[in-house]
DNA sequence: GCAAAAGTGTTAATTATACACCCATGT
DNA sequence: ACATGGGTGTATAATTAACACTTTTGC
């Protein structure tokens, strides 16, 4: 039964970039690391994994431990194979990257207790290892994925409007867009669904809440319809 | 200095799709499997994860056992890691894929023994495991990467023609291009150089042949100008 | 002389960009 | 009444798509 047994076995680590939006910047969830090495600096969310789960599994796990939260976006973004990467030992590192929307988990829930902390994404801490790349990767993995596909809305509350979504793809793509273009363009792929209830939050005027039809977008991204960015 | 001694480890096994074009079509290379489980149906080519090497070198190194080239364009795609996904144990698999220009790599040379061959891409055997999947995969990814950069020259001879490059984007996308909006457009970037020589094997008439600049696109490509299909 | 693939420019259609004013509300 | 962000349409520019005939040469 053990054909394999002439091979070298390996850890494998799961690492998960988990972004979140808020006040107009992208933020990143990190957390203290708790054991050696690097023992006390800050580090993306990680941990073994086990004999008995998929990568997914573990990637799911992994994250649930630190916030709780279930039935999030993650998608496996690459593989850190360097001999050298983790100084202890021999550890491939399969990174995930996870959009949550941060109102599901505010700072004040975790940061009690110094552990965990979003920080913008231009003003990180120094990172572990080879963390900083795979943040580097996932961020250029965000951007690319959304050019095409209308993972953004992972990132905002169920109701969103349209001045908060165009927020967000500024902070994604890091440059301004012409409002009304925006509102043009996004509309016309006929995936939102104006509600009748507006934000007052933003404005004395309040701006109307919006909704993404994934069902509806389901049905024409089979086509060869997709979003362009 | 053994700091993750508790935790489990797993076997790593590394998977490479192989990209040939060939008479206007795409083609992968599959080899024999020669050991059990699956011995005897057709498969990537694979091996497992030594101790002392980085999964790019691994990768290459796999590469080459079978190929005998060095110095091939190689990219990670996936790592697959259910649970089951090979019957023999728990092993995940980190996948490659490669393009090669298959001049340089022609099946005469190595079906003599039968052990490895070229296939058409719609006309491919069972494979093992996932590796279906993979194919699946890989084949969406060289799309999406031609889409904006030049690696589909890394499918063809140094030397080719118009046509013959327009043949293989057609391979890649599955859609027949205009031929002269394809030439003004893949001129219009300034990155081939026309040679004084024609191929004479493909028409009466014959082509130009070109070259690939490789560094007149990396001038340009730090900018933010890229292909476009 | 004809079959087969190479090569060449122009026009129409579509898509993207630029741009300025009024609205609703809380203070 | 004024400051703040929300909401709206059109004209121009840029890009992409459609399209047909001539050239070369081996047979």
């Amino acid at each position: 039964m053990e054909y394999y047994r002439e091979y070298p076995k390996h850890f494998i680590a799961i690492d998960v970039i988990i972004f979140g939006f808020d006040k107009n910047k992208l933020k990143l969830l990190l957390v203290k690391r708790l054991f050696e090495p690097g023992k006390g600096r800050w580090s993306l969310m990680g941990g073994f994994l086990g004999k008995e789960e998929s990568l997914d599994q573990a990637a799911h796990r992994i994250l649930h431990q630190l916030t709780s939260l279930q039935d999030i976006y993650l998608e496996q973004l690459y593989t850190y194979g360097d001999v050298n990467r983790d100084p202890a030992g021999r550890v491939v590192s399969v990174a995930y990257y996870a959009l949550i929307d941060l109102d599901k988990f505010r700072s004040e829930k975790i940061s009690e207790n110094d552990q965990a902390c979003w920080f913008n994404l231009n003003q990180l801490p120094d990172l572990l290892f080879d963390h900083e790349m795979m943040v580097d990767k996932a961020l250029r993995r965000l951007r690319r994925k959304s050019r095409t596909q209308p993972v953004g809305f992972e990132l905002l509350p169920e109701k969103f409007t349209i001045p908060q979504l165009m927020k967000l793809y500024e902070a994604i793509f890091q440059q301004k867009f012409d409002k009304r273009n925006f509102r043009n363009k996004i509309l016309s792929y006929g995936i939102l669904k104006k509600l009748n209830e507006k934000d007052m939050e933003g404005s004395r005027r309040g701006a109307y809440l919006y909704k993404f039809e994934k069902d509806r977008y389901m049905e024409r991204a089979s086509d060869d319809f997709h979003l362009e960015w």
